[in-house]
DNA sequence: CAGCATATCTTTCCACTGACAAGATGTCAG
DNA sequence: CTGACATCTTGTCAGTGGAAAGATATGCTG
């Protein structure tokens, strides 16, 4: 919790991502209530207005949170594809709230500066270590990452059939070794 | 099913869901009203809810009718893995309405009867598909619904790099081949 | 320290929405 | 013709997003 310090509030904005991400974990980003936010967070129904303008522009910075997230948890891989791929569906596991909205561009800006910096910042790794691989190409790029957001998005609807490895990461590290070694 | 014919309406269950499909193909599935649709039926706000209870009621059949598009054009493609991946895209980037109700859960009743059934006769296809298959596994199986829906997801949200061929069902093609022919 | 400009937050208001209840209307069986 | 029923309308309520205008704390300038 942070500290009632500095402003009326301390740091509403803070509070509001923070109070987003819970509320979009309980009941999905749909349902997500402006008023319940500041309600939250101990405001009026109308404080969240002044930090982000609206609805959309809330969803707008946490998408962009959740972009650069997203790009430091793929940098930690170090240019190691499977570690990158399985650290994207741990990304999207633990961080629903912040992934659902990301790829639901009806709900943000997504024309906003701040989240096509963002947005690129997240592909460069993705993209430099294929670029690294011996006859990486554009379409191995677009592979892998086509692969490794299906089974995180199937995952989180929970469209998978019965039977898989109750670990998301494990299931995952399976299925990315496949574009790696096809036969077994 | 229960289109009942010829009545005040004529077949407002019908021209709801289809208003629903265009209104969503518009502003997106979150900012869906019941009333809207209403009005583009020419209906009273209330009638909607007598034909399929609430909201989520109505996305519920959008889901089931979405699931059995799909299963109906993975059939089509008979066996040939290939066509079924393109198949799918086709699907998702023709039905986006139907689509991105369908994996979107939290919108409607996922537990629905209706929806398991057709959740798993669009599943079929694939899966026998790749049973055919010599030396086909469930991680095969798994590998290639995760790298078509992935592909078919982020086209949709606009989130693929720029520099893609700008039809999907090409640049589909050419990232499931990746799956069988690695080194090319 | 004093006074002011500004960022932050509250109060009030409006149009819209989903859901419910009760009544009206068309359709069909007998 | 009549009653039973599904269909649709009207009226209502709490909740929501957003705008406008006022209140208050904060930091800056002198």
């Amino acid at each position: 919790m942070t500290t009632t310090r500095g402003y009326h509030h301390g740091d509403l904005r803070r509070a509001l991502l923070e109070a987003a991400v819970q509320a979009i974990g309980e009941s999905g980003p749909a349902a997500l209530s402006l008023r319940d936010l500041a309600r939250r967070a101990g405001v009026s129904h109308a404080a969240p207005a002044h930090h982000f303008g609206d609805k959309a522009g809330l969803l707008t910075a946490l998408a962009v949170e959740g972009f650069d997230l997203l790009a430091a948890a793929l940098d930690r891989a170090d240019g190691d594809l499977l570690a990158a791929g399985v650290a994207y569906v741990r990304f999207a596991v633990g961080h629903r709230a912040h992934f659902e909205v990301m790829f639901s561009p009806g709900l943000y800006h997504g024309d906003d500066p701040a989240v096509l910096a963002a947005r690129s910042r997240a592909w460069a790794p993705l993209r430099s270590g294929i670029a690294a691989l011996p006859g990486g190409s554009e379409r191995d790029a677009l592979a892998a990452w086509s692969i490794v957001h299906g089974f995180a998005t199937l995952w989180l609807a929970g469209a998978l059939p019965p039977g898989i490895d109750p670990d998301p990461e494990v299931a995952a590290r399976s299925v990315i070794r496949r574009l790696f070694e096809p036969g077994e």
